[in-house]
DNA sequence: GGTAATAACATGTCATAACAAGTTTGGAGA
DNA sequence: TCTCCAAACTTGTTATGACATGTTATTACC
């Protein structure tokens, strides 16, 4: 068992292997089409429940989306460019042992308040669609996250997986690259039903984030109302970070 | 297209969420045993791939792990108390949006060197495994991981998959649940070799982090030299942190 | 030429089947 | 009683096949 031991690796992980290494090497850039399963099938010479395994691992891992009827797709690194560095450090540094998931509590079709119109451009007359979702760190509940749509956009929410992130699914799968974000925050008590999803006391103090965010071309695309736990606002003291770094690129990239 | 729309889902998804409110509410509890393949074959009525797609998705979010052989367990969460909460509102606000993978470059038994026999508490004689891996952030290489384990622990390490993290692959795959860390910094220049793994200049500045990871019962498990990219490096001061928080937890968790 | 039906192709879902490989359990034999 | 081995049960891997559903390109009709 010396070296790197490549003994019997089974087929999916070999061509989910393969396929990585080639994405991350560029031979695929971003919203480019990959090949087929059936091609897959093809040139590795396995069943397409094989290939399949693979490509789902590979889309775990953020590095393609997919689009039924359309193919696969070497997917788009870096969305939000302002934070896209923060995490980078404290995420390599600490990422390996927490785990976080998200339950969707409820999606639908609204009439908006006034505020949700004109943030989000919307006509007296149109709906929008909501989704209220329960995001959790290690097993406990730290948000309430409620999210408005625009009708075409929050059309094709209804048939996704919104138990993950939702940014990444408007920027690879439904083609919305993400601009600007306009965040405001505040602190209030927790009304009856955010307390219950948090599993906190009515009244007690919640940390009241709204966050508007538009598309590349400035259109707004989602409004939300996150309620985090007051237990975890004081790390909003950490969003402070030194701008000074020599060089957002170098060499090389 | 009103409420909750859940039309018609597909079964693998049912399945899931039904598990996964099971877990969320603590109808399983950590590394309590979930009903095996067969069982929820019988109980949903369906076949044996679908509820391997709802299993694959769990595990994917981390809520359960799996041992060939076994059983699937539900899954431990919370690990590194140290640093559990700290993400909790970084994460939150800002994780919708950035990817991180990691890459094998090789994992090899080796004769440790002096420094990591000291550390693991490894006798002269005996073999260390090292793991080499490269950890990316939105598709830039960030870090270069070398990691030593003993021989009884790195062992295991050949057949998994080196892709993902591994601390959450020792506490729930091969059950070993962490304690302390030490840590140390300094900053030095790149050798050739890492410094290709980086895509950056040879000799350029590195953050080189030494952490040593033991076990609850305070055995040595992993020694690792972490190099990161310079341009990382500031994100150092973020690792300073509050610690005046009300409490580590509160009423109803 | 423009449009609408259709064929071809892509991924999504699900079933049945088989064997490999790791773990546990129980029984046979010393 | 203790040890060892085989049976039974677990998850892991892979193949074949089928139909559903979404997209694109072509073809035929008006």
């Amino acid at each position: 068992m010396k070296d790197n031991a490549m003994q019997h690796q089974p087929l999916y992980l070999q061509i989910k292997d393969t396929l990585k290494k080639q994405i991350l090497e560029g031979k695929y850039v971003p919203y480019q089409k990959m090949p087929s399963e059936s091609e897959l099938m093809a040139s590795f010479g396995v069943s397409r429940i094989t290939v399949r395994q693979a490509l789902r691992d590979l889309h775990r891992e953020g590095l393609i989306f997919t689009t039924q009827g359309k193919g696969t797709f070497a997917s788009k690194p870096k969305a939000m460019q302002e934070v896209q560095h923060l995490e980078g450090f404290e995420e390599a540094m600490n990422s390996q042992g927490y785990e976080t998931s998200a339950q969707l509590v409820s999606i639908r079709e609204v009439n908006p308040t006034k505020e949700v119109q004109e943030k989000l451009n919307i006509q007296s007359k149109e709906g929008a669609v909501e989704v209220i979702r329960v995001r959790y760190l290690n097993r406990e509940p730290v948000s309430v996250d409620t999210s408005f749509f625009p009708m075409e956009v929050g059309r094709h929410l209804f048939s996704r997986d919104l138990g993950r992130d939702i940014f990444p699914l408007l920027e690879n799968e439904l083609n919305i690259p993400l601009g600007r974000a306009e965040i405001s925050l505040e602190a209030r008590p927790a009304d009856a039903n955010i307390a219950k999803l948090l599993q906190m006391e009515p009244g007690a103090p919640i940390m009241w984030v709204q966050r508007l965010t538009h598309d590349v071309n400035d259109n707004p695309v989602d409004y939300e109302y996150l309620a985090f736990r007051g237990d975890s606002y004081k790390y909003h003291f950490h969003v402070e970070r030194d701008r000074t770094r020599t060089s957002g690129k170098q060499g090389g990239l």
